[in-house]
DNA sequence: GGCCTACTGCAACTTGTTCGCAATAGCGTG
DNA sequence: CACGCTATTGCGAACAAGTTGCAGTAGGCC
């Protein structure tokens, strides 16, 4: 499957200026490299892909990007992987498929992660705030027969 | 709240030994750590209590003992915090509503977890395995004053 | 009690992530 | 459009989690 690009509707620099901060090019290679991807990245694969556009720009900077956009929550992190990894945000309805397979990442958009937040509320005195539905599986382009 | 203390049916030597496997000093101290407080543990905080029982069981047993115990089946591994916690097995439609005041991780369970299994199967091509339903907020001991 | 070999302790290593600091480059201002 | 303030960067060193090879140790079958 083509890696689905997000439409990215946030205006990235806008959030970054109106924050305070400054637009620069670690930043902005980044954040296309995000975008253009809209998969889950591990930091050391963003760094990669960050460097073929821009080798001069370094691992640290871009695990600053990552920090950043994570709080202006313009991306996502999850630990999924060995490592952390990050994706454009979007919001919690879109659960995870995880192929362990081949370790792509689908989404999957159901009515029952709203009705699960409901559920909870309802059940205990816990506030729910983010959810994140990891379903580990094997998806349909990988099938039984390839097992390593 | 006080530790929930697992009530643990597993034959801990038996699963051992009817896979080929030593009932060693280490391995048990390890089991004894995490049946003990049934909670979410990284490795470094389950290696320091180990330590209090036994101090000459090295670090590196332990990864080793929690990665066979994952192979067996008899504790689960997930990457909510930094690190990789562990816990006794439990199946899943238990959930974790993890406090992001106090760190807390309480399960619940819900039907709605089955459900969704069945949903993902019916809508996707995608075969489900293992769920993982994390809900981030902030649990009833926390009251919303107490920020950092 | 003794033997075989699965396990362990150790120490060095890999990999992901962070930090301090001097140099650099956004961007508001004149 | 040049200038200056300071947020950001690159760099290297430091951390921390987790892994591995190897020689020594200790389970458990006889």
């Amino acid at each position: 499957m083509a890696p689905r690009a997000y439409a990215v509707a946030v205006d990235f620099e806008f959030e970054l200026r109106s924050h305070g901060h400054r637009v620069t090019t670690a930043r902005r290679v980044v954040w296309d490299v995000l975008s253009a991807t809209g998969e889950h990245l591990t930091a050391p694969a963003i760094t990669s892909r960050v460097h073929v556009v821009d080798p001069s720009i370094n691992g640290a900077s871009v695990y600053r990007a990552l920090t950043l956009f994570a709080e202006l929550g313009l991306v996502r992190e999850s630990r999924y992987e060995d490592a952390s990894t990050w994706e454009p945000f979007h919001d919690d309805a879109a659960i995870h498929l995880v192929c362990s397979e081949c370790s792509r990442v689908i989404h999957h958009d159901t009515e029952l992660v709203p009705r699960l937040r409901r559920a909870i509320q309802v059940a205990t005195d816990f506030a729910p705030d983010e959810i994140d539905v990891r379903v580990l599986g094997r998806c349909g382009h990988c099938p039984a027969e390839s097992w390593t």
